[in-house]
DNA sequence: TTATTTGGTTTCGTTATGCAACCTTTCTGG
DNA sequence: CCAGAAAGGTTGCATAACGAAACCAAATAA
């Protein structure tokens, strides 16, 4: 009995977590966010088993969010570097950061700060075309002829 | 040898995904979002294993997401609804589910609109304080003192 | 030459997942 | 009243994933 495939289910949600959604991917993606690249450091940073982060960076590399890259230099050989797919996580991870600290208070020393001004980042947010934040009380999800979805069926 | 713990690390993130990282979670979240309360509906709109929801509905309980609702009615005797934690998923849902979208296609026929305008919604992204997008190589990491994080020690 | 670092793979025990069967309480139809 | 049926679980079992530690091969450093 295999897992669930959740890339078959139509659903895009369910697709996006088939490729991050366990553990220790979005882990592994955030901590290369902060400048991590060698298998070695991945391990030492995130406490993770070697034989699962092997399994991870592999399958992360298979699904177009991490490249590896032989670097022929002082015995370190390869590193694990995000792609363009990967760094487009950075608001997921941020929302899911920032989701944290508000529910769960403050777990990190670490703080992100705009690299121009220093000042703090804004709370991530779901926006309106023009600009103004939804809930999701304030959304409406539609078919693609933009009938309203009979809820919870 | 249980499941490595993700809330003694020190990280906001890591502690986020010890609540909703595993690969039910989130679509849970979301499947209540789209309005989804009681259980059998869960089952069949998710095509998940009861005991498995059972456990994932508990825990998302246990944590504060969602909470259960006596209704003694009809012989429908529960139902589960989001807490304000729950619903603040949203942004978290959505980046997800944007991202999947972008990068492996549109999944869902679904799609989601403001309920005021009809307009679909802006893309999720991070953003300074005068709401200027960021990108995660736009920002710096910094400890609680403003100091610059070495990175990938 | 020996030791060490890097990046793995293997082994093995524990945990999680999926499916099906069963259980209990509350309706519903006759 | 009695036989179903539905809601919401629980239990048992087989398979898959995970975690720790041991082992391994290539390259480098001492």
């Amino acid at each position: 009995m295999t897992r669930k495939r959740f890339d078959e289910m139509g659903c895009s949600v369910a697709c996006a977590l088939n490729e991050v959604g366990d553990w220790w991917s979005l882990l592994v993606v955030k901590q290369a966010m902060l400048g991590t690249r060698r298998f070695v450091d991945f391990q030492h940073n995130l406490g993770i088993a070697k034989n699962i982060l092997c399994n991870r960076l592999t399958r992360l590399v298979e699904n177009g969010v991490m490249v590896r890259v032989d670097v022929g230099e002082h015995g370190k050989r390869y590193e694990y570097r995000l792609t363009d797919k990967g760094r487009d996580l950075f608001t997921v991870v941020t929302a899911l950061r920032q989701w944290s600290e508000r529910w769960n208070g403050e777990k990190d020393s670490m703080q992100l700060v705009d690299r121009q001004t220093g000042e703090p980042l804004a709370p991530v947010t779901v926006q309106n075309q023009q600009g103004q934040p939804l809930t999701v009380r304030d959304v409406r999800f539609v078919d693609e002829d933009g009938k309203p979805l009979e809820e919870a069926g």
